[in-house]
DNA sequence: AAAATAACTTCATATTCTTGCAAAATATGT
DNA sequence: ACATATTTTGCAAGAATATGAAGTTATTTT
């Protein structure tokens, strides 16, 4: 895959990237380099700044990741990655919501982001698992209701058996489901069975399900199958999915939603 | 376009903008340009004041989030009050606490400075019904269980009829409680009912209970009371209460217990 | 030890930042 | 309503920074 983003990333953009690339085990700088697009003295340069956060470690020709990543590094990461996409796909969700509709925000960047818009709207009801998402939250005047349980530090939510408590007392309008996998045969996946457990509690207990993901994660299954297909009323996504998988999906009479290309363009044929 | 609003922005919402644009990644500073239609030196002035707020990173060439809104008005404020105090009294707390406790943490700045020093045990299970204690203990290797419910931003604390549902189902060794008022006739007292009843379930579900309160709370009650005297097991205060109410609570068979003071001096009779 | 590869140094070039200033917009006082 | 401050915005020149290339030195391999 190209990256067809030829923007100019900023250093620390590609210091991410360049810890996420050591996250499969060392890497030669002419790899790191023709990875990132830029030379090879500037991945040196890059690289001695990682060793002097302590995030990563030099060896000769090229670079190993720190045994110990103490921060959050996993979070922080995912992060950045189609950071764009993920806004616009979380601006497509915001035109579905209205004006004090009860909605559940599960965790995930993408998520994320479409819980800072949430000030353009008024009167709502909120309800979420993600620790992210009620810090963002917090200012807001919205109703806001966090789902109990226990904290899972990777993704920060709450989650597992103690969530059903709650979930079960709760009546939800539309919910905005993140992911990590997706097949066009068993629906959402995860790589927690907790996680994966209340999030099939929510899309049980709603409405109206969304689920929010940008292109790449379709067709990579993750290890815990969510609920099913039967669940989803509506995925939102970028235009790189395949035309086939759009009538698969629609077949089973899920909707397929994009979001507004800013510069109008529309290119939806593929590889 | 999506954004067709030709209307001039002041300064406040393109910050807002620019601070949902750049999402969980980086943007140019030439990117913010174009997308908010003004020149690139009124987006670094606007980018330098969004970092004196603490809401953005500046960048070589552009600008990262920060991951965790630093600024808490209501919280840092009060937590300024008597804040040597509720050091000292959160110090005291500390040594009550055994390895591999499940306890519970409720909300308040001196049960805050509590959580803080929580690295120094192994194999807690900490329960919680506070965002801001569980901001502070999401890195910690602990075990981490949230309280659901309705969020009151006041107290940045999830409170009401929601939290019974997973408090029912939890068992708890110690529970450290805050409180807003307290009289020797009926206990702890707060000013919302919800926060109340959500105290009242813990008291009554926790094998010993602590109430940590600087001398300031003593005799001076709030709106609500919370449960009674009896759901109290001791009190960790500081040395400027009368002697007494220390008699009257220990005929309650209530502890009274102070804080190392620093220079060793402890004086206990007072005005 | 020689060859090959990688790392470091220096320098030229291209961006980006800062700063001061002027024009425009907004607020304020009479 | 008018005139005067104050603030905001855009522009431009010099300063600072980042990047890539070339040449030199260090390290590894054979």
């Amino acid at each position: 895959m190209k990256d067809t983003n030829e923007r100019k990333l900023l250093s620390e953009e590609r210091e991410q990237l360049i810890l996420q690339a050591l996250g499969d085990g060392a890497r030669t700088i002419g790899e790191l380099s023709q990875e990132l697009g830029v030379s090879e003295a500037t991945v040196r340069r890059d690289l001695q700044s990682l060793e002097k956060q302590g995030k990563a470690r030099r060896i000769h020709g090229g670079a190993i990741r720190v045994q110990f990543p103490r921060t959050e590094p996993i979070f922080t990461e995912k992060a950045t990655l189609h950071a764009r996409e993920k806004q616009l796909i979380a601006r497509r969700a915001l035109d579905c919501i209205d004006d004090n509709d009860t909605i559940y925000l599960d965790g995930g960047s993408t998520i994320l982001a479409l819980a800072r818009m949430l000030t353009s709207k008024q009167g709502l009801t909120i309800v979420t698992n993600s620790i992210m998402a009620a810090a963002e939250l917090m200012e807001s005047e919205h109703r806001l209701i966090l789902l109990g349980g226990e904290f899972r530090a990777l993704s920060r939510t709450l989650v597992g058996p103690l969530t059903a408590k709650i979930v079960s007392s709760l009546y939800i309008d539309k919910a905005f489901m993140g992911t990590i996998g997706f097949t066009v045969e068993d629906g959402i996946s995860t790589t927690d069975a907790n996680e994966a457990y209340t999030k099939e509690l929510i899309m049980r207990r709603a409405k109206r399900v969304f689920v929010l993901m940008d292109s790449s994660k379709f067709g990579a299954p993750s290890l815990v199958v969510s609920g099913s297909l039967n669940d989803i009323d509506a995925i939102i996504t970028d235009d790189a999915i395949s035309s086939q998988a759009i009538k698969q999906l629609k077949k089973k009479k899920i909707d397929v939603i994009f979001p507004e290309m800013p510069s109008g363009k529309r290119a939806n044929r593929e590889t």
